[in-house]
DNA sequence: CGTACGCTTGAGCCCCCTCAAAAACGGTGG
DNA sequence: CCACCGTTTTTGAGGGGGCTCAAGCGTACG
């Protein structure tokens, strides 16, 4: 279920782009810590493994103590309602930090999609940790701002598009993380299930099934497995039209 | 249109509550500023007013040079899309920071929904104040957090509640801001147009007429003009139930 | 080999969008 | 003070996208 390891190769990364850039052009999509800082920030975290998907990392209520950075593996953030709908807020890359608190608690549970790795720190520490590394704060606070306008960009999505661009938005997204999307094959191995992206995107598991369908219909997938497609990118950013 | 004024009596606030608090109970709404820090971050600003509502604060795909701090009104943040459509992402308060950019340009634009002042913080410099003052960086990433929270409960409002749900909570967080909401009667002056409404929590402007129909048939609220409601707050909360 | 879970398909209905037009409101100038 | 005009708000009618309920299918796992 849940395992310790203290010894990792410690290989930390922040998933932001700085969104002032001292020159514009080619983005780097992570923010760079040197070595120092990565292993003064290693040894604030404890290394924790999730083996099973569909862990709980953070309890939705739940005393909030941890802020996480996800090393591997994917990671959903989900809230529940009273009258039991969820809704999945986000879903979590390597080098995302989560662990949302508001007056202590957490706001939202956080499940493991994938087996996943993350670095857990205290968050009383790492408070502390941060004003008297003030390059480091920056690092997060820069990530801070890179959440504010996914979220943001999602808020777009949810209010301005049907489910089938919906969809093709979200698969263009899935698409952008090595690992889960073959560039040479153009094959994206879904990680979530349909009821995972269908919470995510504001809709049905039936719906996203038929989202799936019209996107096929119209060319801009091919469907090999429920989990693995064949994306026509330039086809889906044409037909979802974003920004 | 646009007015300078260099000397005003700087009261900065930014209104975020800490996610951790030390203690429980009474969450303060807003960071608690220093005079000393007040006055240092004054330093780097300039005071601007909008006199005109509907001016342009940030100009979508504008390069980005400042970071806004509202002192007094209430804007805009809006995203127009290639096909023409306009998401309004968030509606600013005093004490909230916009001006969020991707790759050195705005992504949203911001207006003014009132007339409004606001202290504009050249970014390059203020980047490099807070690298050398951390405990105020320290707010300003409070800040960005506290924006997560708020982007991400409205994206669970669009997610899962229907029209006359998602209008019940936005009148419920109006009235959360003193000048436009009276607690002695319970009449909320709302600012804001029913256009800007209907793309703040994605809608038509006359859906957001018929959800008023809606909530007053209920006997939610009671319109006494356009811009003007009482609310009945317990029932209205009862009848949206979020959290 | 059975069961549970995830995925898909079908049918019917309702909320909300779109188009259209009337009514109310606010400001401006005579 | 009033007539005029643009904007905002409201009401009406009709159609469609997506939700719900229900059942069939495929697959992994004990």
């Amino acid at each position: 279920m849940k395992q310790m390891a203290q010894k990792e190769q410690t290989h930390i990364r922040i998933r932001a782009a700085n969104p002032w850039p001292p020159e514009h052009g080619q983005e780097p999509t992570h923010i760079v810590l040197s070595a120092a800082e990565q292993a003064e920030l290693a040894r604030l975290a404890e290394v924790i493994v999730f083996e099973t998907e569909g862990s709980q990392i953070t309890p939705q209520g739940q005393s909030a103590g941890f802020l996480y950075l996800l090393a591997d593996g994917v990671v959903r953030a989900s809230h529940t309602l009273n009258h039991g709908d969820r809704q999945v807020v986000a879903f979590f890359w390597p080098g995302d930090l989560f662990g949302l608190a508001q007056a202590g608690t957490y706001v939202n549970s956080a499940e493991a999609v994938t087996s996943c790795r993350v670095y857990r720190f205290p968050i009383r520490k790492l408070e502390q940790f941060l004003l008297t590394h003030p390059k480091i704060q920056h690092s997060f606070f820069i990530k801070a701002i890179h959440d504010i306008r996914s979220t943001q960009r999602q808020l777009i999505v949810m209010g301005r598009f049907d489910v089938p661009r919906r969809l093709a938005i979200f698969l263009l997204d899935c698409s952008g993380h090595e690992l889960y999307f073959d560039p040479a094959t153009q094959i994206l191995s879904i990680p979530m299930t349909r009821y995972d992206i269908a919470d995510y995107i504001g809709t049905s598991a039936e719906s996203v099934t038929r989202a799936m369908n019209t996107l096929e219909s119209k060319g801009l997938i091919q469907r090999l497995a429920a989990r693995a497609v064949e994306l026509k990118r330039a086809d889906l950013k044409a037909f979802a039209d974003v920004e």
